[in-house]
DNA sequence: GGCTGCTTTTGTGTATGCAAAAGCATCCCC
DNA sequence: GGGGATGCTTTTGCATACACAAAAGCAGCC
């Protein structure tokens, strides 16, 4: 949803809301490099545009923690240590436990199957090792979870968190046997939700999130990254 | 304590900054009520600036969620239903359960003083009745609990979130009960997390923060705000 | 009388210009 | 020779100007 990316209605996407997407995307994928400089009038050349969408960009990324800004001193790309992306996935490792421990006790009926229904349908998707379309369905799944809260602003903050660390998923499920131990993960999450033992729930997501980021720090630190 | 908040250089302080608290603070306090539209012009010339400023200010706003943009159709203030406060008040609740859980785990010894020392001094303020005075103990408190959990990020997404829930923190401890109440639930907070009970801990921080939104529904709905 | 199409008007989105601060390099003085 | 002052350059911060989209007002038409 809100994605941007297949917009029909290109002409009308603000010219600042390109450039934050795809300086965003920039940062993500580490084409711009931690602690680099982010020269205003160096980017508008590079976007075609003037300082002014550029300026609107930056701030607002400044507002999301991926950018720094020190007055009048210029805006450099946060620092990403090790450590910090560690914590990051921790935190979203303890609200996605906290997301589906609400959820368990609250789901509805036509949630829960639709949620049994998205998790059913990725069967086929790890059978044949489509890494994007198991990335799109685990988006899926854990939304469906985030709305089963019954709580608009946990899901907001949890979606948000979520994207900011989305900057270091593409690495994430590289590596085949990780996909099928996250589906693994997720039926084992599934049925402690179809037994409404939240507590569980919580215990196995926890571990699931902190699995997927122990991946990715061996990724890292083989890759010598960040 | 990479808190980097040490504002004594007011001078240098951006005006889109100023700008922007200013219009959070606005927010906040409900002179500025939700849905009202934010006109560019109006703005800059209440603030003495131009657009440019006021802009960036917006912008900012809207990242953080308190107001929201249409493209090309202007800048509301972002509507704030009872349910949606009781929403974010359960997230910052369950937010400061998780900490408090991970903090009873890794609080060092030296963390535990200051813990300490600030709850023993809070009582005192409890007998003055010194609302204030409790309200930066309270805050000092909470973010105490937050650096304890040795996650950098996740204090800062906590910080952020409950400054954002602040807004209406104005009429929460407005009862003279609530106080004394308040002071007691700290205090058995602080039993647990002695005793290295992170679950304890975490479910009677958890009820603390309920009571605290139970307190503040009954104020809203008593003067029909919101 | 209500709806539709045009016109006006308001306000956003972007570009450009200017002033001031930060970074720098050179130079002077001790 | 080193440290600090001084001017130059670069870049930010803000203001102003302009283009264009969307809402509002108005008139004519069905």
């Amino acid at each position: 949803m809100t994605d941007g990316s297949d917009d029909t209605t290109e002409d009308r996407e603000l010219l600042s809301d390109r450039i934050r997407n795809a300086l965003a995307d920039e940062i993500a994928t580490g084409k711009l490099k931690a602690g680099a400089a982010l020269d205003e009038q160096h980017l508008a050349d590079r976007f075609g545009a003037s300082r002014t969408p550029v300026r609107e960009a930056l701030r607002q990324l400044a507002a999301n923690g991926l950018v720094e800004v020190r007055a009048r001193r210029g805006v450099v790309v946060s620092r990403m240590t090790p450590e910090r992306i560690m914590d990051m996935f921790e935190t979203v490792a303890e609200i996605e436990a906290m997301c589906v421990r609400l959820a368990t006790y609250r789901i509805t009926p036509l949630e829960r199957s639709h949620l049994i229904e998205l998790h059913d349908a990725s069967e086929a998707i790890v059978k044949n090792g489509d890494f994007d379309a198991y990335d799109n369905f685990n988006r899926a799944f854990h939304e469906a979870i985030y709305h089963a809260t019954h709580n608009s602003f946990l899901a907001e903050q949890a979606i948000a968190i979520r994207n900011r660390l989305m900057a270091f998923r593409r690495a994430q499920l590289q590596q085949e046997q990780r996909l099928d131990r996250s589906w693994a993960e997720h039926e084992a999450i599934m049925q402690a939700i179809a037994e409404g033992d939240g507590e569980m729930a919580s215990r196995r997501m926890r571990a699931h999130m902190l699995n997927a980021a122990t991946a990715l720090r061996r990724f890292i630190e083989a890759n010598k990254l960040a």
